[in-house]
DNA sequence: ATCTTAGTCGTCTCCCTGACGATAAACACG
DNA sequence: CGTGTTTATCGTCAGGGAGACGACTAAGAT
């Protein structure tokens, strides 16, 4: 088989963004309404081409900032910023009717938002419960509107990556501020894998657990009650042995 | 944003197969000789371009198909087959020098091929020891000869997808033939994670777990000493509790 | 002063795991 | 034909982690 440029036909390549965050204890998205055909006037994950120069990467980190003003960073959880890690790449033929789109999905994590609506782009967005995009939560579970194209898959897709990954990594202190209680920590497990968790066990489990949590020296009283500490996330990344999610 | 044919640069997309197996109580990985510039003459993953019409799994699993003759089967181990997933994508923009290429590389599990060397391909392919090409079992870490392109990162990437997915889940049977022995079983584990099992506490623990094994009523002395009884993979898929790997 | 809300420390039991002894059933040899 | 070798399979026991839950602490609210 030689060389031969045109054997190959062209391709366009995207990245599609599965931002999620925990508001009001409960996992959402990040959802933009589309402004042009096709799926117009529809809801949508944030996205859009990667340039001729560009990394994956890099093209999903630049598409973050200027969806969320959120800088992203994949490892530490030190400087603020939310985590991004590729999630998976979607190419069926007719997922988009213009033309042949490839379109490698990437995962946000990102703690809480102080601005209700995020980003300075000019499209409207929203943050919108996980559940009810996925069509749980309401008493008729087709009443869902769908997301456009392939979005509802890429989005379950994500959800269900963040869900198990928060077992066996410290993941979930992305989904926090940068110092953070127990309890805020816990409120996370619990909203997004929509369970309630012991309090005792759960503070035992994250404060044994070596490297998850370096405590930060302060306290704060900002969730009522007792004053809790306050705690930094910890080098370690896999816990080992992990969160059990509750099989319910 | 107004639509714009000509905003996006056009791409070759290819997709890229870490083939696995295991051979001689050792996880082996396919390559292949290339036989035209770029790094002509290396070793590299099988692979090739992703057709117009052709879903990223379609054309993962027809590259499969030429290179091996085994089908893909992305769930059940009742037919023979190879296990075949999505594992990531990689779009360095100068991963390869002739041009703009993104890879979807896909991770398949194949139980031990009768044929030494597989395929009906012209080209030359063999199977080749998974630490081997990674640069361990060397007694010197850097005299390894590195594949082609970034295919080193990607069949780690493949390798370490495998090693921690058996854990969890019962993939470890795509490894073995329709029909196996717990020993065999047990085999597998060790030569995926280079590690010895205690044959007794392995045996408890697949046999009790509900879903992972069910007996197909035979049994063989194909391994030698005592008969050992047949089973099939069952139809549990997520292992729970997992198959803990030691820490070493 | 008392109530409410969280946070934190302990205790108890169950189950899983790792370590390892013991037995069973085939084959290979002399 | 016994004996050793190999592999499979069953049992036992101790230690650790997790779930269930009691008890106490320290703040703000009424």
């Amino acid at each position: 088989m030689p060389y031969d440029p045109s054997a190959f036909p062209p391709f366009a390549v995207t990245v599609d963004l599965v931002v999620l965050t925990v508001r009001r204890h409960a996992l959402c998205a990040l959802v933009v309404r589309r402004g042009e055909a096709p799926y117009q006037g529809m809801w949508a994950l944030p996205g859009g081409f990667v340039r001729a120069d560009e990394d994956l990467a890099s093209a999903a980190a630049r598409e973050l900032t200027e969806e969320t003003g959120l800088r992203a960073h994949e490892q530490d959880n030190r400087t603020p910023g939310a985590h991004l890690e590729q999630l998976a790449t979607y190419g069926d033929p007719d997922r988009d009717p213009r033309m042949r789109v490839v379109s490698v999905a990437h995962l946000a994590l990102a703690p809480d938002l102080p601005s209700p609506t995020p980003g300075g782009d000019a499209r409207s967005a929203r943050w919108a419960q996980a559940d009810a995009l996925l069509g749980f939560g309401d008493s008729d579970g087709e009443s869902k509107t769908p997301l456009a194209f392939d979005h509802d898959e890429i989005l379950a897709a994500g959800v269900e990556r963040a869900r198990s990954k928060i077992e066996y990594s410290s993941l979930a202190t992305a989904f926090c501020p940068p110092e953070f209680t127990v309890g805020e920590l816990r409120r996370v497990y619990e909203a997004v894998w929509g369970v309630a968790l012991d309090p005792r066990n759960f503070h035992r489990k994250v404060t044994g657990t070596p490297g998850f949590l370096v405590p930060s020296g302060g306290t704060t009283t900002r969730q009522g009650g007792r004053p809790a500490q306050l705690f930094r996330a910890g080098g370690a990344t896999l816990l080992n042995p992990p969160m059990l999610r509750p099989e319910a």
